[in-house]
DNA sequence: TCGATTGTCTAGCGGTGCTAGGATCGAATC
DNA sequence: GATTCGATCCTAGCACCGCTAGACAATCGA
């Protein structure tokens, strides 16, 4: 049996071992780096190897994304937690989710620009992307104002949040306003 | 002289031949079935032709974005000519891009999705993204409201259309409340 | 100790973007 | 009209990609 536990044990060290690898390959020098060939000599195994804990590479991206949104979802709360009041909250969360794609560009690359075969807004939508929302749900909902469904302003603000985090991420937005635009953004959207 | 002006007229033809195929592909079959060999058969040239026009893929796919920030541009303005008041214009005007951005999935890609290297918010960003960008403000700067730059009220807006439109188009959002999000969004972040 | 099973690797398939170098064709010259 | 010569295009091939079949070695149970 003991033997057995340390086999699994090991195979799940690995599986860690080729998610951080891929996540640290894909931070340092982008997504295109993370080739099977690559991924395979960094983590000093054959290429198969891969295959026998994912289905190919879109699983590795996918498995790295859940890991982001996990991330994203307690850094999310973390960030509410720790604010005075709905406003302050929501500005917090704003600033949380920006920083959060902007200093893990890869891995929201994974989440949301890239293929990782994931299921959105759907019955079989994986757990923590379901937790994600729910935590941007938390604080966003009860400043949607009279009449609007909770969710659905969420979704409206996520959005934007989104908009904003591509397009500065890409250089398509002045580096220097991000807070200018996060507090306009808080502003306008949310009823206070 | 005369003999010149055909060769030009030609090569010109096939370098508009060669952007309406690769767009065609891509909108047929997505990006990633736009291979330089099927491109090539396409338009029943050989490769190396292809690179007598465009330096690489990556230039191909910023000359079909150009293409598309046009027509961007002009979709938005024609929109926005028709409706009567500002409210109406910038409801129009968010339509018109969310309709463009779901019509011409291929083509958004090749504006915001992938990389055409093309340079954003900068000096020698190509005319027609200014020009886009422009269209956007001339509807949208009017309803900045009193102390908010209208060019970083343009760029929010900007933002948080395009969150919708990608998410809405990766099934990240339920498709159905299109048109109420996009009441949502006009309604809290313009000031009418 | 021996067969079976599990795990891993080598080698290779068909595909990608891109390019060097040779063939071909048409225009200009004699 | 024949001939040179330069522009134009294609064949063939490079290095790399994701992925997999099949050989091989190590380990386990009988």
């Amino acid at each position: 049996m003991s033997v057995q536990e340390r086999k699994e044990r090991e195979r799940a060290d690995r599986e860690r071992l080729i998610l951080a690898t891929a996540r640290e390959l894909a931070e340092q020098h982008g997504w295109d780096a993370v080739t099977t060939r690559r991924l395979a000599e960094r983590i000093e195994y054959s290429q198969p190897v891969l295959y026998s804990h994912f289905r190919g590479k879109r699983e590795i991206i996918g498995a790295v994304a859940l890991e982001g949104a996990a991330e994203m979802a307690a850094a999310v709360r973390a960030a509410a937690s720790v604010a005075d009041g709905p406003r302050a909250r929501v500005t917090a969360l704003a600033r949380a989710y920006l920083d959060f794609a902007a200093r893990n560009p890869a891995v929201y690359d994974a989440m949301f620009q890239l293929d990782g075969g994931l299921a959105f807004a759907k019955a079989d939508t994986p757990e923590p992307l379901k937790d994600a929302f729910a935590a941007l749900l938390e604080s966003l909902g009860v400043v949607a104002g009279d009449g609007v469904h909770p969710e659905l302003f969420t979704e409206v603000f996520w959005a934007a949040l989104h908009g904003l985090a591509t397009l500065a991420r890409a250089g398509r937005l002045p580096p220097e306003d991000t807070e200018r635009r996060t507090e306009l953004l808080v502003d306008r959207l949310a009823v206070l």
